[in-house]
DNA sequence: CTTGCTGCAAAAGTTTTGCACACGT
DNA sequence: ACGTGTGCAAAACTTTTGCAGCAAG
Protein backbone atom coordinates (compact mmCIF):
# COMPACT_ATOMS: atom_id res chain seq x y z
CA UNK A 1 0.00 0.00 0.00
CA UNK A 2 3.09 2.20 -0.23
CA UNK A 3 3.06 4.44 -3.41
CA UNK A 4 6.63 4.57 -3.08
CA UNK A 5 6.95 3.14 -6.33
CA UNK A 6 4.08 3.84 -8.75
CA UNK A 7 2.77 0.48 -10.55
CA UNK A 8 2.74 1.84 -13.94
CA UNK A 9 6.57 2.32 -14.37
CA UNK A 10 8.17 -1.12 -13.19
CA UNK A 11 11.92 -1.69 -12.93
CA UNK A 12 12.29 -4.61 -15.92
CA UNK A 13 10.37 -6.35 -18.66
CA UNK A 14 9.17 -2.85 -19.85
CA UNK A 15 8.91 -4.47 -23.23
CA UNK A 16 6.09 -7.35 -22.55
CA UNK A 17 4.82 -4.58 -19.64
CA UNK A 18 3.08 -2.62 -21.64
CA UNK A 19 0.45 -4.82 -23.31
CA UNK A 20 0.01 -7.26 -20.34
CA UNK A 21 -0.78 -4.29 -17.56
CA UNK A 22 -3.50 -3.35 -20.77
CA UNK A 23 -4.73 -6.93 -21.02
CA UNK A 24 -5.23 -7.17 -17.25
CA UNK A 25 -6.80 -3.86 -17.30
CA UNK A 26 -9.28 -4.85 -19.90
CA UNK A 27 -10.13 -8.33 -18.26
CA UNK A 28 -11.10 -6.83 -15.32
CA UNK A 29 -13.10 -4.21 -16.55
CA UNK A 30 -14.97 -6.57 -18.38
CA UNK A 31 -15.68 -8.21 -15.67
CA UNK A 32 -16.49 -4.96 -13.60
CA UNK A 33 -13.28 -5.37 -11.26
CA UNK A 34 -10.93 -2.82 -10.12
CA UNK A 35 -7.43 -2.14 -11.27
CA UNK A 36 -6.06 -1.35 -7.72
CA UNK A 37 -2.45 -0.10 -7.45
CA UNK A 38 -1.57 -3.60 -5.41
CA UNK A 39 -2.63 -6.06 -8.34
CA UNK A 40 -0.25 -3.59 -10.33
CA UNK A 41 2.37 -4.64 -8.29
CA UNK A 42 1.62 -8.13 -7.74
CA UNK A 43 2.02 -8.26 -11.38
CA UNK A 44 5.21 -6.83 -12.08
CA UNK A 45 6.12 -9.16 -9.66
CA UNK A 46 5.32 -12.38 -11.25
CA UNK A 47 6.82 -10.38 -14.48
CA UNK A 48 9.83 -10.59 -12.38
CA UNK A 49 9.80 -14.16 -12.08
CA UNK A 50 11.92 -16.37 -14.35
CA UNK A 51 10.12 -19.60 -15.53
CA UNK A 52 8.02 -21.30 -12.87
CA UNK A 53 7.28 -19.31 -9.37
CA UNK A 54 5.30 -20.17 -6.65
CA UNK A 55 2.54 -17.70 -4.42
CA UNK A 56 5.20 -17.00 -2.27
CA UNK A 57 8.19 -16.24 -4.17
CA UNK A 58 5.84 -13.25 -5.66
CA UNK A 59 5.24 -12.27 -2.01
CA UNK A 60 8.66 -12.53 -1.38
CA UNK A 61 9.79 -10.49 -4.69
CA UNK A 62 7.51 -8.19 -3.15
CA UNK A 63 8.93 -7.82 0.30
CA UNK A 64 12.27 -7.24 -1.09
CA UNK A 65 10.98 -4.17 -3.28
CA UNK A 66 9.90 -2.85 -0.09
CA UNK A 67 6.17 -3.50 -0.11
CA UNK A 68 4.33 -5.55 1.29
CA UNK A 69 0.62 -6.93 0.73
CA UNK A 70 -1.62 -8.86 2.40
CA UNK A 71 -1.75 -12.90 1.26
CA UNK A 72 -5.03 -12.72 0.50
CA UNK A 73 -4.63 -9.78 -1.72
CA UNK A 74 -1.51 -11.92 -3.61
CA UNK A 75 -3.44 -15.11 -4.19
CA UNK A 76 -6.79 -13.13 -5.01
CA UNK A 77 -4.84 -11.21 -7.76
CA UNK A 78 -3.06 -14.64 -8.96
CA UNK A 79 -6.49 -16.17 -9.38
CA UNK A 80 -7.29 -13.31 -11.34
CA UNK A 81 -4.22 -13.29 -13.51
CA UNK A 82 -5.19 -16.96 -13.72
CA UNK A 83 -8.70 -16.40 -15.07
CA UNK A 84 -6.94 -13.36 -17.50
CA UNK A 85 -5.41 -16.60 -19.14
CA UNK A 86 -1.74 -14.21 -18.42
CA UNK A 87 -0.44 -17.20 -15.89
CA UNK A 88 -1.09 -20.58 -15.88
CA UNK A 89 -0.84 -23.37 -13.42
CA UNK A 90 1.89 -26.14 -13.70
CA UNK A 91 1.51 -28.45 -11.37
CA UNK A 92 5.05 -29.33 -10.62
CA UNK A 93 3.97 -30.92 -6.93
CA UNK A 94 0.53 -31.25 -4.86
CA UNK A 95 1.42 -29.38 -1.67
CA UNK A 96 1.80 -25.94 -3.56
CA UNK A 97 0.39 -24.43 -6.30
CA UNK A 98 2.93 -23.70 -9.28
CA UNK A 99 2.46 -21.11 -11.60
CA UNK A 100 3.88 -19.30 -15.31
CA UNK A 101 3.44 -16.43 -17.79
CA UNK A 102 2.01 -17.92 -19.96
CA UNK A 103 0.50 -15.08 -21.97
CA UNK A 104 1.29 -15.67 -25.65
CA UNK A 105 3.85 -18.17 -25.10
CA UNK A 106 3.36 -21.45 -26.57
CA UNK A 107 3.39 -24.36 -24.76
CA UNK A 108 5.98 -25.71 -22.65
CA UNK A 109 7.23 -29.32 -20.60
CA UNK A 110 9.00 -29.26 -17.56
CA UNK A 111 11.65 -31.55 -16.41
CA UNK A 112 11.48 -31.71 -12.45
CA UNK A 113 14.48 -33.54 -10.73
CA UNK A 114 13.27 -35.59 -7.64
CA UNK A 115 16.15 -35.33 -5.58
CA UNK A 116 17.22 -31.35 -6.23
CA UNK A 117 13.79 -29.93 -6.73
CA UNK A 118 15.26 -28.11 -9.92
CA UNK A 119 12.86 -27.53 -12.96
CA UNK A 120 13.98 -27.59 -16.74
CA UNK A 121 11.48 -25.71 -19.29
CA UNK A 122 11.74 -27.02 -22.17
CA UNK A 123 9.79 -26.70 -25.37
CA UNK A 124 7.54 -29.12 -26.50
CA UNK A 125 5.71 -28.04 -29.81
CA UNK A 126 3.84 -31.10 -30.27
CA UNK A 127 1.77 -30.51 -27.14
CA UNK A 128 -0.65 -28.15 -28.65
CA UNK A 129 -1.91 -30.86 -31.56
CA UNK A 130 -1.97 -33.26 -29.38
CA UNK A 131 -4.20 -31.24 -26.74
CA UNK A 132 -6.43 -30.20 -29.59
CA UNK A 133 -6.57 -33.87 -31.21
CA UNK A 134 -7.75 -35.74 -27.95
CA UNK A 135 -9.67 -32.83 -26.66
CA UNK A 136 -11.83 -33.66 -29.66
CA UNK A 137 -12.05 -37.39 -29.61
CA UNK A 138 -13.58 -36.31 -26.29
CA UNK A 139 -15.67 -33.51 -27.34
CA UNK A 140 -13.70 -31.36 -25.11
CA UNK A 141 -12.96 -27.12 -25.65
CA UNK A 142 -9.36 -27.33 -24.78
CA UNK A 143 -8.55 -25.23 -22.26
CA UNK A 144 -4.83 -26.03 -21.54
CA UNK A 145 -2.19 -28.55 -21.47
CA UNK A 146 0.76 -29.73 -18.83
CA UNK A 147 3.54 -32.10 -19.48
CA UNK A 148 5.53 -33.05 -16.78
CA UNK A 149 8.46 -35.46 -16.83
CA UNK A 150 10.03 -36.43 -13.53
CA UNK A 151 13.49 -37.95 -13.27
CA UNK A 152 17.07 -37.64 -11.25
CA UNK A 153 19.63 -34.60 -12.31
CA UNK A 154 23.10 -35.44 -13.49
CA UNK A 155 23.48 -33.22 -10.39
CA UNK A 156 21.63 -35.37 -8.07
CA UNK A 157 23.24 -38.62 -8.90
CA UNK A 158 26.29 -37.59 -8.84
CA UNK A 159 26.13 -36.32 -5.24
CA UNK A 160 24.39 -39.17 -3.91
CA UNK A 161 26.74 -41.93 -4.30
CA UNK B 1 -5.77 -52.80 13.69
CA UNK B 2 -9.14 -55.35 14.35
CA UNK B 3 -7.87 -58.32 12.73
CA UNK B 4 -11.41 -59.42 11.55
CA UNK B 5 -10.45 -59.34 7.95
CA UNK B 6 -7.16 -61.05 7.16
CA UNK B 7 -5.42 -59.08 4.95
CA UNK B 8 -3.73 -61.99 3.06
CA UNK B 9 -7.68 -62.48 1.40
CA UNK B 10 -8.69 -59.32 -0.57
CA UNK B 11 -12.28 -59.86 -1.81
CA UNK B 12 -11.26 -58.93 -5.44
CA UNK B 13 -8.92 -58.18 -7.89
CA UNK B 14 -7.31 -61.39 -7.21
CA UNK B 15 -5.24 -61.72 -10.30
CA UNK B 16 -3.48 -58.47 -10.35
CA UNK B 17 -3.68 -58.89 -6.24
CA UNK B 18 -1.12 -61.64 -5.70
CA UNK B 19 1.59 -60.39 -7.66
CA UNK B 20 1.49 -56.67 -6.13
CA UNK B 21 1.22 -58.14 -2.74
CA UNK B 22 4.19 -59.79 -3.74
CA UNK B 23 6.04 -56.58 -5.26
CA UNK B 24 5.27 -54.83 -2.09
CA UNK B 25 6.38 -56.59 -0.25
CA UNK B 26 9.68 -57.37 -1.52
CA UNK B 27 10.30 -53.72 -1.43
CA UNK B 28 9.19 -53.14 2.23
CA UNK B 29 12.06 -56.02 2.96
CA UNK B 30 14.66 -54.43 1.05
CA UNK B 31 14.19 -51.50 2.51
CA UNK B 32 14.32 -52.97 6.16
CA UNK B 33 10.13 -52.52 6.34
CA UNK B 34 7.41 -54.96 7.70
CA UNK B 35 4.50 -55.88 5.72
CA UNK B 36 1.48 -55.16 8.22
CA UNK B 37 -1.95 -55.44 8.17
CA UNK B 38 -2.58 -52.53 7.91
CA UNK B 39 -0.48 -52.11 4.97
CA UNK B 40 -2.15 -54.82 3.12
CA UNK B 41 -5.17 -52.94 3.93
CA UNK B 42 -4.48 -49.97 2.21
CA UNK B 43 -2.93 -52.02 -1.09
CA UNK B 44 -6.34 -53.86 -0.98
CA UNK B 45 -7.74 -50.76 -0.99
CA UNK B 46 -5.84 -48.81 -3.82
CA UNK B 47 -6.18 -52.08 -5.68
CA UNK B 48 -10.08 -51.68 -5.47
CA UNK B 49 -9.70 -48.17 -6.83
CA UNK B 50 -11.02 -47.56 -10.32
CA UNK B 51 -8.30 -45.27 -12.12
CA UNK B 52 -7.62 -42.09 -10.21
CA UNK B 53 -8.07 -41.65 -6.65
CA UNK B 54 -7.36 -39.43 -3.42
CA UNK B 55 -5.98 -40.32 0.02
CA UNK B 56 -9.65 -39.90 1.62
CA UNK B 57 -10.86 -42.44 -0.88
CA UNK B 58 -8.64 -44.94 0.30
CA UNK B 59 -9.92 -44.23 3.87
CA UNK B 60 -13.43 -43.98 2.62
CA UNK B 61 -13.06 -47.58 0.73
CA UNK B 62 -11.36 -49.20 4.59
CA UNK B 63 -13.90 -47.72 6.49
CA UNK B 64 -17.28 -49.00 3.93
CA UNK B 65 -15.33 -52.36 4.70
CA UNK B 66 -15.53 -51.98 8.45
CA UNK B 67 -11.36 -51.12 8.63
CA UNK B 68 -10.17 -47.83 10.32
CA UNK B 69 -7.07 -47.15 9.99
CA UNK B 70 -5.62 -43.81 11.34
CA UNK B 71 -4.82 -41.04 8.37
CA UNK B 72 -1.04 -41.27 8.99
CA UNK B 73 -0.97 -44.57 8.54
CA UNK B 74 -2.86 -44.05 4.96
CA UNK B 75 -0.43 -41.42 3.92
CA UNK B 76 2.76 -43.14 5.26
CA UNK B 77 1.92 -46.31 3.09
CA UNK B 78 0.89 -44.61 0.38
CA UNK B 79 4.33 -42.54 0.37
CA UNK B 80 5.88 -46.40 0.08
CA UNK B 81 3.68 -47.55 -2.45
CA UNK B 82 4.84 -44.33 -4.60
CA UNK B 83 8.33 -45.12 -3.48
CA UNK B 84 7.69 -48.87 -4.82
CA UNK B 85 6.54 -47.63 -7.97
CA UNK B 86 2.80 -49.37 -7.24
CA UNK B 87 1.64 -46.41 -7.64
CA UNK B 88 1.70 -42.84 -8.97
CA UNK B 89 0.90 -38.96 -8.73
CA UNK B 90 -0.89 -37.31 -11.17
CA UNK B 91 -1.54 -33.81 -10.34
CA UNK B 92 -4.86 -33.10 -10.92
CA UNK B 93 -4.93 -30.18 -9.22
CA UNK B 94 -2.61 -28.17 -6.65
CA UNK B 95 -4.88 -28.65 -3.32
CA UNK B 96 -4.84 -32.45 -2.98
CA UNK B 97 -2.54 -35.67 -4.02
CA UNK B 98 -4.08 -38.01 -6.49
CA UNK B 99 -2.86 -41.06 -7.51
CA UNK B 100 -3.59 -44.35 -9.48
CA UNK B 101 -1.95 -47.42 -9.91
CA UNK B 102 0.98 -47.53 -12.05
CA UNK B 103 2.93 -50.70 -11.72
CA UNK B 104 2.94 -52.63 -15.38
CA UNK B 105 0.56 -50.21 -17.07
CA UNK B 106 1.20 -47.82 -19.78
CA UNK B 107 1.76 -44.46 -19.75
CA UNK B 108 -1.31 -42.38 -19.80
CA UNK B 109 -2.56 -38.89 -20.28
CA UNK B 110 -5.27 -37.09 -18.10
CA UNK B 111 -8.16 -35.62 -19.29
CA UNK B 112 -9.92 -32.78 -16.84
CA UNK B 113 -13.11 -31.18 -16.73
CA UNK B 114 -12.51 -27.73 -15.21
CA UNK B 115 -16.55 -26.94 -14.82
CA UNK B 116 -17.10 -30.69 -13.31
CA UNK B 117 -13.94 -32.29 -12.49
CA UNK B 118 -14.28 -35.15 -14.66
CA UNK B 119 -11.46 -37.01 -15.24
CA UNK B 120 -11.34 -39.28 -18.55
CA UNK B 121 -7.45 -41.39 -19.26
CA UNK B 122 -6.37 -42.15 -22.32
CA UNK B 123 -3.69 -43.60 -24.09
CA UNK B 124 -0.63 -42.12 -24.79
CA UNK B 125 1.77 -44.52 -26.43
CA UNK B 126 4.21 -41.94 -26.97
CA UNK B 127 4.74 -40.36 -23.89
CA UNK B 128 7.67 -42.68 -23.05
CA UNK B 129 9.73 -41.99 -25.83
CA UNK B 130 9.28 -38.24 -25.40
CA UNK B 131 10.43 -39.01 -21.93
CA UNK B 132 13.26 -40.78 -22.55
CA UNK B 133 14.15 -38.11 -25.18
CA UNK B 134 13.85 -35.26 -22.94
CA UNK B 135 15.41 -36.99 -19.76
CA UNK B 136 18.54 -37.85 -22.59
CA UNK B 137 18.53 -34.58 -24.00
CA UNK B 138 19.09 -32.85 -20.74
CA UNK B 139 21.45 -36.24 -18.86
CA UNK B 140 18.13 -36.83 -16.53
CA UNK B 141 17.17 -40.32 -15.67
CA UNK B 142 13.64 -40.44 -16.39
CA UNK B 143 10.94 -41.74 -13.84
CA UNK B 144 7.80 -40.88 -14.61
CA UNK B 145 5.65 -38.38 -17.24
CA UNK B 146 2.58 -36.99 -16.73
CA UNK B 147 0.52 -35.25 -19.06
CA UNK B 148 -2.80 -33.55 -18.09
CA UNK B 149 -5.49 -31.65 -20.54
CA UNK B 150 -7.88 -29.40 -18.55
CA UNK B 151 -10.99 -28.56 -20.58
CA UNK B 152 -14.76 -28.19 -20.97
CA UNK B 153 -16.30 -30.94 -21.10
CA UNK B 154 -19.42 -30.98 -23.45
CA UNK B 155 -21.82 -31.83 -20.48
CA UNK B 156 -20.57 -28.90 -18.42
CA UNK B 157 -21.04 -26.82 -21.72
CA UNK B 158 -24.59 -27.94 -22.60
CA UNK B 159 -25.65 -27.27 -18.76
CA UNK B 160 -24.27 -23.69 -18.76
CA UNK B 161 -25.63 -21.83 -21.51
C1' DC C 1 -21.65 7.62 -4.38
C1' DT C 2 -21.66 2.76 -5.23
C1' DT C 3 -19.27 -1.30 -5.52
C1' DG C 4 -15.52 -3.57 -5.08
C1' DC C 5 -10.80 -4.01 -2.64
C1' DT C 6 -7.43 -4.50 1.17
C1' DG C 7 -5.48 -6.26 5.37
C1' DC C 8 -5.90 -8.80 9.21
C1' DA C 9 -6.85 -12.76 11.54
C1' DA C 10 -9.36 -16.75 11.86
C1' DA C 11 -10.91 -20.77 9.29
C1' DA C 12 -10.44 -24.61 6.31
C1' DG C 13 -8.32 -28.55 4.43
C1' DT C 14 -4.74 -31.72 3.47
C1' DT C 15 -0.54 -33.81 4.97
C1' DT C 16 3.08 -34.41 8.58
C1' DT C 17 5.00 -35.24 13.06
C1' DG C 18 5.67 -36.49 18.12
C1' DC C 19 4.77 -39.73 21.34
C1' DA C 20 3.40 -43.89 24.05
C1' DC C 21 2.38 -48.32 23.20
C1' DA C 22 1.96 -52.58 20.19
C1' DC C 23 3.71 -55.68 16.84
C1' DG C 24 6.43 -58.00 12.88
C1' DT C 25 10.80 -60.36 11.93
C1' DA D 1 14.37 -58.49 21.96
C1' DC D 2 14.92 -54.90 18.58
C1' DG D 3 13.53 -51.82 15.54
C1' DT D 4 9.38 -50.42 13.18
C1' DG D 5 4.59 -49.42 12.89
C1' DT D 6 0.20 -47.61 14.63
C1' DG D 7 -3.25 -44.37 16.39
C1' DC D 8 -4.22 -40.20 18.24
C1' DA D 9 -4.00 -35.49 18.42
C1' DA D 10 -1.52 -31.54 17.64
C1' DA D 11 1.30 -29.12 14.33
C1' DA D 12 2.51 -27.40 9.87
C1' DC D 13 1.37 -25.24 5.67
C1' DT D 14 -0.86 -23.36 1.91
C1' DT D 15 -5.00 -21.24 0.53
C1' DT D 16 -9.68 -19.23 1.57
C1' DT D 17 -13.01 -16.42 3.87
C1' DG D 18 -15.38 -12.88 6.96
C1' DC D 19 -15.37 -8.38 8.18
C1' DA D 20 -14.54 -3.26 9.01
C1' DG D 21 -12.70 0.41 6.91
C1' DC D 22 -10.87 2.38 2.33
C1' DA D 23 -10.56 3.47 -2.48
C1' DA D 24 -11.43 3.05 -7.61
C1' DG D 25 -14.75 4.20 -11.39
Amino acid sequence: MKPDAPASMPDSNDGIMIPLCAVFRRFLKKQGLKFTPERALVLDAVLAQTGVFEADAVDGHLRSKGHRLGKATIYRTLKHLLDAGIIGEVLIGAKQSHYRLTFGQPARGHLVCIATGRIVEFAAPELESLRDRICAEHGFDPVSVRLVIHGVSPEARESDE
